[in-house]
DNA sequence: GCCAACGTTGGC
DNA sequence: GCCAACGTTGGC
């Protein structure tokens, strides 16, 4: 049988915080930190083999800037048990974790910063969930038709 | 700094 | 279950 079609997601962070360079340093992370439900239901829906394109959030300019591959999924998100780590959560327990995590894996950055402005230029906000205004979900779901259009869009991975 | 658009919390 | 108050995200 033919393997499946990946699906496409997008994945935000502050590149302050962690950024293109950093999982292009480690070669895969742990995608953890995530507290809000929604995002984690995403996450929760991955499969391996998925895609995820690399947001970089709350910069200037904010946009997409690479590409990422996940290798791994239900993992339970070690940071929630941590008292001292920006996100514990004193309602989960290890025999009852509450969030979970999947690794990703780097698979290249794009030569340029495809910036969320040019994005607005040429999709709709039902093509590309993430130019929803107000939209704070930090992991969206990518139509494959949009996801193939904007690899298209920006060329060969570096 | 401002603010829109949510999500969360807690009183009732 | 309702809702007010508050917190967070993230663009601008």
């Amino acid at each position: 049988m033919a393997k499946q079609d990946p699906n496409y997601w997008l994945m935000k962070s502050e590149p302050d915080a962690y950024g293109i360079d950093h999982l292009k340093k480690e070669g895969n992370t742990l995608w953890d930190g995530i507290r809000n439900y929604q995002a984690r239901n995403f996450m929760r829906s991955m499969l391996i083999g998925d895609k995820a394109f690399f947001y970089h959030s709350n910069c200037k300019p904010p946009g997409i800037v690479g590409l990422m591959e996940v290798i791994e999924t239900g993992l339970v998100d070690p940071t929630q048990f941590d008292p001292k780590a920006k996100y514990y959560d004193p309602k989960s327990s290890p025999d009852k974790p509450r969030w979970d995590c999947v690794r990703l894996h780097y698979l290249g950055r794009f030569s340029e910063l495809l910036s969320l402005e040019s994005l607005r230029d040429k999709y709709s906000a039902e093509q590309l969930p993430v130019l929803r205004k107000g939209n704070r979900l930090s992991i969206l779901p990518i139509p494959k038709s949009t996801a193939n259009d904007l690899l298209q869009w920006l060329g060969p991975l570096h």
